[in-house]
RNA sequence: GCCGGGGUGGCGGAACUGGCAGACGCACGGGACUUAAAAUCCCGAGUUCCGAAAGGGACGUGGGAGUUCGAUUCUCCCCCCCGGCACCA
């Protein structure tokens, strides 16, 4: 009978639906494992990406699932956000019907792979009844002060007409266009995912089952540096009131006597107050204005030459009490830190260049022994760490110790303390956007700003038709939404337009999961304990800041809510590779896409799947052959013809149990060992080192021996030629052989069941199970049975493999030391010499040196 | 520049806690089967040298040193590749 996988794949995934097999609820007698793969953005169409995560899930789950777990496994869409908006613009189809056509289609696709999700689970976040809980948690957020109103300068992404999150910004371009981004000020609404910084960069620590990678960009992204803020007193101009101090923040405040000028950046807002001061003020806040747009575009080209002007005014250093000028640099970051710094040149380079550029003042304040060093010789800046020169009453101090006692002083004095400063910046999630979650505000002219009361939740997004893509909010255009009553006063009012980010749909799905059609909370907090958290969660690297940042920060703010008790929603995470294809990501553009339809028209599911699990470890990329597809479909077709082979003989009545160790000839001995060996090893490289693809080859070298077994008992090789009758004609009559190999088929086709599940489940059937495999129990290793009775010794001379022994396992090191030395082999290389040592570690080899 | 991960045959990759380097597969070569081909089953294969052959020697995990009876694995230095952060004070 000839492998036909496209006729199984079907059959049985029809059969696990109808069973309902993959459906769960919570049961406390189990233990419990919640699988999840990141959900899918409805693009249209799975490519082999998702091809690679779902199958990656679908082992895990699976096994888990057969190991006796209860296991959760769901699937959704994250179905909101800007190409089903860009598509509306372009071609005129509405956001939603698109939208919902693509997760139809894809569907279908995953149903196709035979991944074992809980489809009635499934959900998808442009749905009201998920939406709705964005808007929920939003105003939650509100009534903590989570989230927030800020007029701001943000990222604008001149062809998409929206904001950007910084995270959306790549090298000074949008994420999705790559147009140049450009800077403005926008009424929006934050997250304050900086009241968490500390703890989510501490709580990496605890993520031991994730990534370094992912825990190093994380810290990288939060990125926490320790220091001081100071103040600098203004020098006081006569007339102009007094417009007291500049504070800065430094890493270094021990260089402090070395600050011989104070850099503003263009958005400070004291650039305004200093311009006042001049004659020509309008030029003086165009040049600061053509700093800030400069910024965008140094992030593009990398480096930008040190600009700078001086304000004219002057500051008193704290330290030194001298006064110092204050300019305006190019460099100086506005978001970051005070947006002013105190100016080190003789210690930074780019204080350095800025200083010799414009003639300002360097003073060394640091150096390695301790011995003052001229300012006038230095061609860049000095190192910084040493011994503090020049700095008053700190000098002869080491750089660390002066630091602690200087920002003693500093607090004592009233001018300054020490510090933690975070890269991470709050997250801003408005977007002038359609097809996103409305923000549930209304801005009444009498009450300000009124967040919708929760029993009038959701607020549905209206259905809006025209698509411009040009000015602000599409939802502005609709007049019967923006017009509303103040739910407080009952005023005119009029409702935000703005709709959330993505990312906030995408925070916290996986908690919905737990109870998806609850219409009173967003979860019970209940199942969410039995669930949550995550066991196992497989994605896209690219998901390693964004998405898994805020996930962590929305496990906090639910429990800071009570809703849940963990920290950390994810215990476990696997991030795989990508697919490439000619060495290169799949796109349409560079037409090097392989069609995953098209393979499981082909190969069937099961060779696909098995191809993407075999041909490399799941987290590092591979490369896509279509031979290596074929080479998984002859495997599964070389299991099928074997199994074929001996099916009616192991499958009859009367055979009996487990094979009894006593009457089994070598060979079979050897088949169950290898059994045993197989089992052991597929089942640690899965459940523990997820070493997908050495778990396969453990098969293959299986089914290997099966053959050679086969090979042994039965008259002729089984090939797909060899009549039927003929070979089992030829099977020997013994019985243990039988039950040897059946005992080997039997766990060979539950191991393979994860990998290849409707080839495994048409073989248990046809091996007489009446029941699917996903019920069936994962096979068990058998310690004694995988013993080896004789053991291969490898002997080394001076480091040199010399000779091979084969001995009975339990030999005493005595009788190996000495049979190793009478190995024909190795004696040659002992004769004449002095056996200065011979060493027999843990009884696997025998080391012997010689003189 | 800082942080992290890597570098193994023609290719993808394997090697548990320092113990037979190259499992398994792809591609390739040979044999069996076949009128033939495909398919299948079996066998071979790191490089190099000696040998007619059976065999045997040397070298070999980016390069160099070190620790060790023994290093792909541990330590130090260097080279290269990938990823993140980056005028972050």
């Amino acid at each position: 009978m000839d492998y036909r996988p496209q006729d199984l794949d079907k059959k049985w995934q029809q059969r696990w639906a109808a069973a309902r097999v993959f459906e769960t609820t919570e049961d406390p007698s189990k233990p419990k494992f919640y699988c999840l793969e990141m959900f899918a953005y409805p693009s249209g169409h799975a490519h082999m990406g998702h091809v690679r995560n779902y199958s990656i899930g679908d082992v895990l789950a699976r096994v888990k699932r057969m190991r006796g777990y209860n296991v959760l496994h769901p699937f959704g869409w994250d179905a909101f956000g800007l190409p089903a908006e860009n598509a509306a613009i372009k071609n005129g189809v509405h956001p939603e019907d698109s939208t919902r056509g693509n997760i139809a289609h894809m569907k279908g696709q995953l149903q196709r792979l035979g991944i074992s999700y809980a489809w009635e689970r499934e959900l998808a976040t442009c749905d009201a009844e998920y939406y709705k809980w964005n808007q929920w948690l939003f105003i939650r957020m509100f009534e903590k002060g989570l989230a927030y109103r800020r007029r701001s300068s943000v990222n604008w992404c001149p062809s998409d007409s929206t904001v950007l999150a910084n995270e959306q910004v790549v090298d000074g371009k949008c994420w999705r266009c790559a147009s140049p981004v450009e800077t403005r000020d926008l009424e929006q609404w934050c997250f304050r995912v900086t009241a968490y910084a500390d703890e989510l960069l501490e709580a990496t620590k605890a993520l031991t089952k994730w990534p370094d990678m992912v825990l190093t960009m994380q810290q990288n992204w939060i990125g926490r540096s320790e220091g001081a803020r100071v103040k600098f007193p203004i020098e006081t101009a006569p007339g102009l009131g007094d417009p007291g101090v500049i504070e800065v923040f430094t890493t270094r405040i021990d260089t402090i006597y070395g600050a011989t000028f104070v850099l503003l950046g263009p958005e400070h807002p004291l650039v305004a107050v200093f311009a006042d001061r001049t004659s020509d003020p309008a030029s003086f806040k165009e040049q600061a204005q053509a700093f800030r747009l400069q910024d965008r575009a140094a992030r593009v080209s990398g480096d930008v030459e040190k600009q700078g002007f001086d304000t004219g005014a002057r500051a008193i250093n704290p330290f030194t009490k001298q006064p110092v000028p204050i300019w305006v640099a190019n460099f100086v970051l506005g978001e970051y830190g005070t947006g002013a710094v105190m100016a080190v040149p003789a210690h930074d380079q780019r204080d350095f260049e800025f200083a010799r550029k414009f003639n300002l003042p360097i003073r060394v304040v640091v150096t390695p022994d301790g011995a003052p060093f001229a300012a006038d010789a230095l061609t860049e800046a000095a190192a910084a760490y040493g011994t503090l020169v020049d700095s008053g009453e700190y000098s002869g101090l080491p750089s660390e110790d002066a630091q602690t006692r200087m920002i003693g002083a500093a607090k004592e004095r009233g001018i300054g303390e020490g510090t933690v400063q975070f890269r991470l910046k709050d997250w801003g999630i408005s977007r002038q956007r359609y097809w996103g979650t409305p923000i549930p505000i209304v801005y009444c002219e009498k009450d300000g700003i009124v967040p919708v009361p929760d029993d009038q939740l959701p607020v549905v997004l209206p259905k809006v038709t025209q698509f411009t893509g040009k000015g602000s909010s599409p939802l502005a255009q609709v007049h019967e939404f923006v017009n509303v009553a103040c739910p407080t006063c009952g005023g005119p009012a009029r409702r935000e337009t703005d709709t959330m980010d993505t990312f906030v749909d995408s925070s916290w799905y996986f908690y919905r999961f737990a109870d998806p059609r609850n219409a009173a909370q967003p979860f019970d907090p209940a199942k969410v304990k039995y669930w949550l958290p995550v066991d196992f969660y497989v994605g896209g690297v690219e998901h390693a800041i964004l998405h898994l940042i805020y996930s962590r920060f929305f496990a906090r703010v639910f429990r800071d809510l009570g809703l849940v008790s963990h920290d950390e929603p994810f215990t476990h995470l696997l991030t795989q590779g990508m697919v490439l294809k000619d060495g290169a990501v799949m796109s349409k553009s560079k037409g090097n896409v392989v069609d995953p339809d098209a393979m499981m028209e082909k190969y069937g599911a099961d060779a696909l799947r098995l191809y993407v699990m075999f041909v490399a470890p799941p987290e590092k990329e591979i490369e896509w052959t279509d031979a290596g597809l074929e080479g998984s479909w002859r495997f599964l077709a070389r299991v099928w013809r074997i199994v074929d082979h001996w099916c009616e003989t192991i499958s009859g009545e009367g055979i009996g149990g487990a094979a009894d160790v006593q009457t089994l000839n070598p060979a079979e001995r050897a088949l169950r060992r290898k059994t045993h060996e197989t089992i052991k090893r597929v089942t640690t490289d899965i459940e523990e080192r997820q070493q997908l693809n050495t778990a396969v080859s453990a098969m293959m070298e299986l089914v290997n021996e099966l053959y050679a077994f086969s090979e042994q008992t039965v008259t002729g090789a089984p090939t797909r030629r060899v009549d039927e009758d003929v070979a089992r004609a030829g099977v020997v009559e013994r019985p243990e052989a039988i039950r040897v190999v059946r005992e080997t088929i039997e766990a060979l086709v539950r191991m393979l069941s994860p990998f290849a599940p409707h080839t495994s489940e048409e073989m248990w059937e046809r091996l007489g199970h009446p029941s699917t495999l996903t019920g069936a129990a994962w096979p068990e290793f058998d310690p004694a049975v995988a013993q080896a009775e004789e053991i291969v010794v490898p002997v080394q001379v001076n480091g040199k493999l010399r000779g091979r022994l084969t001995v009975p396992a339990g030999t005493s090191e005595e009788d190996v030391k000495r049979l190793a030395q009478a190995d024909a082999a190795v004696a040659p290389h002992l004769a004449g010499k002095t056996v200065k040592k011979i060493v027999v570690p843990n009884g696997r080899l025998v080391s012997i040196v010689v003189e």
